[in-house]
DNA sequence: AATGAATGAGGTTTCATTCAT
DNA sequence: CATGAATGAAACCTCATTCAT
């Protein structure tokens, strides 16, 4: 499913890859341990960018051996790859609460859109190492336009199904649409946890987010405010 | 309590880590070499990303050897550096060429959005290597945030002051709604150019985007079309 | 202006350039690996000299990885310093075994020199490898004045105390004497165990080196003989 | 005659390594690049020894393009041979100039030996960058001891002639001595010059030294003070 | 299962030297 | 003669990965 793969090491010139974890820790012991390396490779691919992570480092910072760290992640990309999965877990599962409020033609679509990015913006404050390492590193892996791309198009999907739904939503080229508001949502929430800078008043930001997102959809939302 | 120390060896040059060129070519043919090198650079960064990208490799494909690399370049980063220099002086040509229609009131807002974004998209599109690599590298690079974020800034200070000068903006959190124009337009334009599925039209795409931007500042936009 | 920066590399460590190990071998096979490197390394020094010795050479000549040789010593430098260390601990010792001596009334100043004369010559002799790779490099890397010299600086002073204990050494300046007898002890030894010609008599050297000495400080030693 | 030669490198292995000037300079213009190029040698070469020189900066700090350099000298090591050419031809020039004063029975064997040491003093004050460059590299290449050696060796002889010439001169192991004194000479007039701490007093250093190696010979010499 | 010592391919960078201009 | 751009062998050092204990 999520094939980041793409050597980018160069090193133990092996082709294949695997990224998915080398065994299924069974144990309590072992569940905390890999727990332990992802929390620590989440931190290091944060502050220091893939090229600046060892897995020693990682390994060190979760304060178990190098050998323990190989008996769970088989490469340095695997440790990437299980920090995508968990994200991306998480956002399927911010779309997933979000979908019945944005399908409910009793709720606002501004306020289905704001309590959508809400949950957005959550997510990357209750992990920002864990976003940051991702869209400093995984995204830019060489595949993640596959990857990643696959992700936004299914959005996009999703948005579309949604954007048809609501009659208060004007016609035009829905598609497209769509995924403009995909991306754009995606861009600005990004840009508000991890660059904004701190002198904008943070529920402004939300407020002007919101307002340009559903504007973009239905205009009427400018006159109402 | 011992300290040999001093260098001796003239390996590994220091900390300081300068970015800037190491010399300027004087001659022809010197040029020319610099040339063909930034030139490599962005092909082998886009293509391969920082981590995967050797400095031999961009000297072999650059047709140059490794060492007529470094004597232009001090090191790795610097080719980066040199190609986000070259990135930005384009940004800021562009930026600068589309200052006056932004701020006539003679042209329709929309017209010069539109006007500015297609000089964005020729731009990622005259070199899409090297935007490519910028954004899937120095844009992350680590202190990326210093860098870009102040350029950013920057253009979010332009635009508050092309807003404030428009009577048809409408009246709200300039401040904000400058920032967010200008990483909307950022990140649409880069996902235009690099990301979006080939199935979607581009006319489209560039009207809607349009349509986003300028119905987000003035509204009237929307029923005017 | 750009100022990217960042290590992103992880290569070249850094300035500071540490001298110290880089890690305490815990395991046994670790120290036996450590005794082979630094043996190696003197043989090296000693034969090539510093800007003719190689990492790689040191580690193949002790047998082991190059990887494994920077696993305890972080620079070529560190090798050097291992090495010194060892040597100020044996000429410590050396001078320590023979204070009390020197300091005995009741022993002939001569013969008190003559015995720290030849244990000093033992010391050379007994690793030659490691005191030729100290003279020949480390005692003149750049900062050697500092580090040797403070070496001289308190053997001189302690040299004075002794001289000053001793009722038949000449009265005059003690300080400068104690200076020149550190200075000439350190120089004929080194002479004559690494350049002295052969066709000199062991035996006859040594003599005339400990008349010399003594002499100087206490001008009845040749009368005496 | 000068073979410093042995490859230290690893450059360009070549085996021959000429060491003699690449050309004899006829023009005048010629003579004064040759003299820069040393000069600036010696200079680079005191302040960073050996691995630390490069030719490039030699060429720089000469003023001239490395072009030039290697015109005149056909490898690093020729600076080197050229600069202890100098140092060697000065060493000379003084025992010449000492010999007839230390062979003149009319002239104590104090004041002469001062009169030398005066001028070996003046030797290394005069260029001081020349002869610390030369003790901290040249003299350390790897057949120094050979070069070295043999001017040492001739140096013994002469002195041993002059001590056979001296009727004051006490009866031993002429040959001993006649070494012992040359090595202790050189080696506290280097200390002397380069490493002795500025709070001893110069005079009192000299008056000492003297004391010492006239004393050696001549024991009188003592008594006499 | 865990440890951590060991490995070595390969990356970055330097610098002595050549040679076209 | 002088210049300085170009070269590339080789140095130093890192770090992903293995495997004996």
């Amino acid at each position: 499913m999520l094939t980041l793969s793409t050597r980018i090491t160069g090193r133990r010139s092996d082709q294949g890859a695997r990224l998915s974890p080398r065994k299924q820790p069974s144990q309590e012991r072992a569940r905390e341990t890999v727990a332990a390396i992802l929390t620590a490779a989440a931190e290091v691919f944060a502050t220091r960018g893939y090229a600046g992570t060892t897995t020693n480092r990682i390994a060190r910072r979760a304060g178990v051996s190098i050998g323990s760290l190989y008996q769970y992640f088989p490469n340095k990309d695997a440790l990437l790859a299980g920090l995508m999965e968990r994200h991306l877990a998480q956002v399927h599962s911010v779309v997933e609460r979000s979908t019945a409020e944005l399908e409910d033609p009793a709720i606002p679509l501004a306020d289905s859109i704001r309590s959508l990015m809400l949950r957005l913006i959550d997510l990357h404050e209750a992990d920002p190492q864990l976003t940051r390492a991702l869209s400093s590193t995984a995204f830019h892996l060489h595949h993640k336009a596959h990857v990643h791309g696959q992700g936004e198009q299914a959005y996009a999907v999703w948005m579309e199904r949604i954007l048809r739904a609501r009659p208060e939503v004007r016609r035009g080229n829905t598609a497209v649409m769509a995924h403009l508001l995909v991306e754009a949502t995606e861009a600005l929430t990004r840009w508000l946890v991890h660059e904004a800078p701190g002198s904008l008043d943070r529920t402004a930001l939300v407020d002007e987010m919101v307002l340009l997102l559903t504007g973009y959809v239905q205009p009427e939302a400018y006159t109402g405010s």
